[in-house]
DNA sequence: TGCCAGGCCCTCTTTAGGGCCTT
């Protein structure tokens, strides 16, 4: 499934009540971009109700109030368009880790899976901005000079301002090892080898 | 009401501990 389609791919990102799924935690607020050939081609952004009332902390947090998710649709109806929406795409979010769980047992609801490769932006930053003061979003998002789409720590902005941090890691490595095309698996691999090989991985890419 | 996790990665490491990230 993976370099067929590397030319496209989409990048999401939860709002959530909580840090565990396995401990009842749901989603709130799912935002995503379908990314084609490097250019956002669709979005997905929807609120959902959970069913229960979530803390301050995380309204505080997100922005995103009791008030006004007392009248959005339940997950599992928002999470059946979103499974639609991802179908047939490779995935990227950032600490994908933390989303796939989220993603794995909302669809485990519907009696669903995702059967894609899920790809990590902060690993993969990890590897291609070294240097950079941390590798939160917020961070990185300055640090790379990429425009702020909206608020930090809502789903839809989040969800492009990772989209562009992806791009330009891409253009990046790119520039520095003469590269004119580099698949999501290729990008997928040097996420997860010892981030002190990035530069023999990628050099020995360039001479392939 | 208050609490909860998990994977990566570094180092004063590998028979471990703790910071970084995500909400």
């Amino acid at each position: 499934m993976q370099r067929k389609l590397a030319d496209t791919l989409v990048v999401l990102d939860f709002e959530t009540t909580g840090l565990s799924p396995e401990h009842g935690d749901r989603t709130i607020e799912i935002g995503a971009v379908l990314l084609e050939n490097g250019t956002i081609a669709d979005r997905f952004q929807r609120l959902m109700n959970p069913g229960f009332r979530i803390s301050r902390f995380i309204e505080g947090y997100t922005g995103i109030t009791n008030e006004m998710l007392k009248g959005e649709p339940r997950c599992e109806e928002v999470m059946a368009d979103f499974s639609e929406f991802i179908a047939g795409h490779n995935i990227v979010a950032h600490n994908a880790s933390f989303d796939r769980r989220f993603l794995d047992a909302e669809l485990k609801r519907l009696n669903q899976a995702y059967e894609g490769e899920c790809c990590c932006s902060l690993l993969l930053s990890r590897r291609i901005y070294q240097e950079a003061p941390n590798h939160k979003l917020q961070t990185l998002v300055s640090y790379a000079a990429l425009p702020q789409t909206g608020r930090f720590h809502r789903a839809q902005a989040d969800a492009e301002m990772t989209a562009s941090l992806w791009m330009s890691m891409i253009d990046r490595i790119r520039r520095q090892y003469g590269l004119s095309t580099i698949f999501f698996d290729q990008l997928s691999e040097l996420s997860k080898i010892d981030r002190l090989y990035a530069h023999r991985y990628l050099s020995g890419l360039a001479e392939e």
